[in-house]
DNA sequence: AAAGTGATCATG
DNA sequence: ATGATCACTTTG
């Protein structure tokens, strides 16, 4: 669990070309490599949920890292992050993508992930590996973030798998 | 291009 | 209590 023990932006980078491994009660298990990533960090990011300070959504970010935070977005559509850092230092990654399957709310469709996983740790139900594939990646700007700062817009915290056109 | 959907947060 | 907003997806 080492690769969320450091600040998000470099936490989703390392997350990158990881695999997610999901298992349901019955056995059953998808794994599936993560293809993009994007990095929410502390208060001061103006696009983190915790801009708003130490609020009830926001409280699952200030838990250690390796705790999951899964939010209702639209009203429709569950959001899977990755809470990395130390405890009371609010950040997270989220899960913008895995192979086959790009877009967050798709994602968390895809793996049968909903606000139960919410305030959760990795573990049996929801894990990473790593099988050494280090994929080439690139970074842009975060999406969706029009609320935003100029400033935080701009920040190249989205990383995803290099794709050759 | 625009609706759909409901939790969340700020304000009164 | 109310209203605006939203880390999106699908449909036309």
């Amino acid at each position: 669990m080492t690769i969320l023990t450091r600040p998000a932006p470099e936490a989703a980078e390392a997350l990158v070309g990881k695999l997610l491994v999901r298992r349901f009660p019955d056995g059953r298990e998808i794994r599936a490599r993560i293809t993009e990533t994007e990095a929410y960090f502390r208060e001061t990011d103006t696009a983190c949920h915790a801009r708003f300070g130490r609020t009830k959504r926001a409280e699952v970010l200030y838990h250690p890292a390796g705790t999951i935070y899964v939010y209702l977005c639209y009203g429709i559509h569950w959001m899977l992050n990755l809470v990395t850092g130390p405890e009371n230092d609010p950040q997270a990654v989220l899960i913008r993508g895995v192979e086959g399957v790009s877009g967050p709310g798709r994602v968390t469709k895809y793996l049968g992930i909903d606000g139960g996983l919410n305030d959760t740790r990795l573990g049996p139900a929801l894990d990473l590996e790593d099988d050494g594939v280090c994929p080439e990646i690139t970074r842009t700007p975060r999406i969706g973030i029009g609320y935003a700062s100029e400033e935080d817009q701009a920040r190249l915290w989205r990383f995803c798998i290099r794709t050759n056109v």
